[in-house]
DNA sequence: CGGATTTGACCAGCGC
DNA sequence: GCGCTGGTCAAATCCG
């Protein structure tokens, strides 16, 4: 009984340690990221002239909960790691915004399918597609084409944006919605793959 | 029953 | 010109 005490005690210390070094790696990896967005902003407000909608996706992005890790935005195009649900063969990604998948492939370099969506808004032009890595299988990659012409979705008015985020697409099964937001160690974890990645395509 | 998803077919762009 | 590949369409199917 005693060894099992000190067994999980030695555990325990072991996550703490582990817990510290995540904590300093996710700060290191905000603040890159933060430092990424705000020169994207700066150069767009150089050649911007009707930039609604890539302002309001780029918040979106900013608010997004854990499941959103990095943004890398070129003129129109945004691209953004998600993290996701081996489960979740629909890749569907939550990020508050309401889609409507109209194709799927297979590409030549990405054995996992990618799966095209539009902006289910009427009139908003925005698509985007969603791959699963290759380095990462529970992690996607989201690319957004174009500029959303309004604001989150209206189904989502009452909650807040966190929790809107994890609600967005309409019909799939979604992740529980606490999965992102509560659970310390859960998200600590989360995090690492997160920061792994983000570093990965940082440095 | 209406809206969302699936999936095969089709089309356009690109490299050879 | 041809074949390959990514992107889109649209009919069929599913689901709430």
């Amino acid at each position: 009984m005693d060894s099992k005490v000190e067994c999980l005690q030695t555990e325990l210390e072991k996550l703490r340690k582990e817990n510290e070094a995540l904590k300093l790696m996710l700060k290191v990896v905000s603040i890159k990221n933060l430092v990424s967005q705000v020169d994207v902003c700066s150069r767009d407000h150089r050649h911007d002239q009707n930039d609604e909608g890539s302002r309001s996706e780029r918040a979106n992005l900013k608010v997004s909960p854990p499941a959103l890790a990095l943004a890398l935005e070129t003129s129109s195009t945004t691209q953004a790691y998600a993290r996701t649900t081996f489960k979740d063969q629909a890749l569907m990604v939550k990020d508050g915004y309401k889609w409507r998948k109209y194709g799927q492939k297979i590409t030549k370099d990405n054995q996992s399918p990618r799966a095209y969506f539009k902006c289910s808004s009427p009139g908003c032009p925005v698509k985007k597609k969603v791959q699963r890595s290759l380095e990462n299988k529970s992690m996607v990659i989201v690319t957004y084409d174009g500029h959303h012409n309004h604001n989150h979705n209206h189904e989502n008015a009452s909650p807040p944006p966190l929790s809107s985020s994890q609600r967005g697409s309409s019909s799939s099964p979604p992740l529980p919605v606490e999965t992102n937001r509560v659970a310390l160690p859960m998200s600590l974890n989360l995090d690492l793959t997160l920061s792994r990645h983000a570093d990965d395509h940082k440095l």
